[in-house]
DNA sequence: GAGCTTGGAATGAACATTCACTCAGTTTAC
DNA sequence: GTAAACTGAGTGAATGTTCATTCCAAGCTC
């Protein structure tokens, strides 16, 4: 095992020093290292083969990272942090539409509808989070996932709303954010078992009339009473899994 | 990158004869490894490490394995075929219940809970999963692959038999069953976002209550109408996303 | 039961390969 | 002219896999 912790880095993090001139090129490097990373993976990707895409050299490459990792790094919390720039934006218009009567359900389809355009966006983005977040140094780890626990809250926060307009039934929050976030992600991250739906709307359209009747569902009710008001019910036996 | 189509295979995969020594080595073997595998990742554990763990020879490991690879589609594939058995055992009983007039209901609350509980048991195995299929062959990616779509089809059967029953709206069964599998794997996967949440139940429980949900929406109804509804609608622009 | 045989299993040094990263020298742009 | 940027052969460390060798327990002979 490679050691993740005392690996040293490097005083100077490039060579390059136009600001510009830095960010074009860790941006048409790391373009060129996402095809590699999600067709091969992370590890089976050389950096010669990301220098050659990228119409470099091995060693410029270097001037842009200080390291491969700094390259996977960028991929995902590039896209993390285009998701939250969108939820910003989203934070500001929150208040107009509030001031226009716009109900919770409105306000959390217009969110939803916005986080799976640019998960659909950002598809290749997500699956490599989902593969090789775990590639990441402890601190780049940590960085990353309290990203996604700042999007999670986003979506807690307009539930909460949404409860405390008396729109949507009390419910552990955490849970129903957890979901809708999930369904969402797994139109990128389990794409392949969608084989009947093509473009993201015909997805998105039914996904959130799922996502309002999570909204909607009382969780606070047990499995064991919906059972029972079906009229024919039994016991659930745990001990059915041998 | 590694030719994974040219790899040539060993003639005999083995060393080791007797297949129940064979067997309890191959169990010990991949157990230390899974360990490795989640902790540091599939390629950033070296045999010599596994081995170590097992209490082998770095040889003896390649008297029961033929590749490093073949340890983690071992790994993969026996969470499958544990899932799959389960699942087996499930729909010999459904007939019982059916006789017995369990609802169709009834028959998906407990093949979801037994599948739960069987994702909560192979927790490892599924995270390992859904890092690392693409470390596989193409061959053995495949072969993955349509096991997971076997499990994802018993759903679509138990959702199928409970619209002909009536029980449930018609709608995409695909997407159903698709929605139902990711949320409960996504215990497994998402684990470190459900911090509120310390055992299976605590999650099982609601999480019932939302698949239900999901069962009986009515996913042909579009969004558009479902915010129409809410007497307070407004266009949801697809060019919010900049 | 002592000595010999046998072959399955374990061993770990050796091998060939790969890879991230470096750096001394070259080119480019102004 | 000079500083910034680029180059790519070279380096050393690590890896998956092999294989000649050793180990050892069970069987056989007398």
């Amino acid at each position: 095992m490679k050691s993740q912790v005392l690996r040293k880095k490097r005083k100077s993090p490039s060579q390059v020093t136009d600001e510009k001139r830095l960010q074009e090129g860790q941006e048409r490097i790391a373009a060129a290292a996402l095809n590699f990373f999600l067709q091969n993976g992370y590890h089976n990707t050389s950096v010669r083969e990301i220098a050659q895409k990228a119409g470099l050299s091995v060693g410029s490459v270097f001037n842009y990272f200080t390291s491969k990792e700094e390259i996977l790094f960028f991929l995902l919390s590039s896209g993390q942090v285009r998701t939250e720039a969108g939820f910003q934006k989203q934070r500001a218009e929150f208040e107009r539409l509030k001031q226009n009567g716009a109900s919770p359900r409105a306000l959390f389809l217009q969110a939803y509808e916005r986080y799976a355009v640019l998960t659909d966006e950002l598809r290749r983005n997500t699956v490599l989070a989902y593969q090789e977040t775990k590639s990441l140094t402890l601190a780049e780890r940590k960085r990353f996932l309290e990203g996604e626990e700042r999007i999670q809250h986003f979506f807690e926060e307009i539930i909460a709303y949404g409860v405390a307009q008396g729109a949507f039934p009390a419910g552990n929050i955490q849970l129903k954010a957890h979901c809708l976030l999930v369904l969402a992600q797994s139109w990128a991250v389990r794409h392949w078992a969608l084989s009947s739906f093509t473009k993201l709307d015909e997805y998105l359209k039914p996904l959130q009339s799922i996502a309002l009747g999570i909204l909607e569902s009382d969780s606070q009710q047990t499995p064991a009473l919906v059972a029972a008001q079906d009229g024919k019910d039994f016991v659930l036996s745990r001990e059915l899994t041998s």
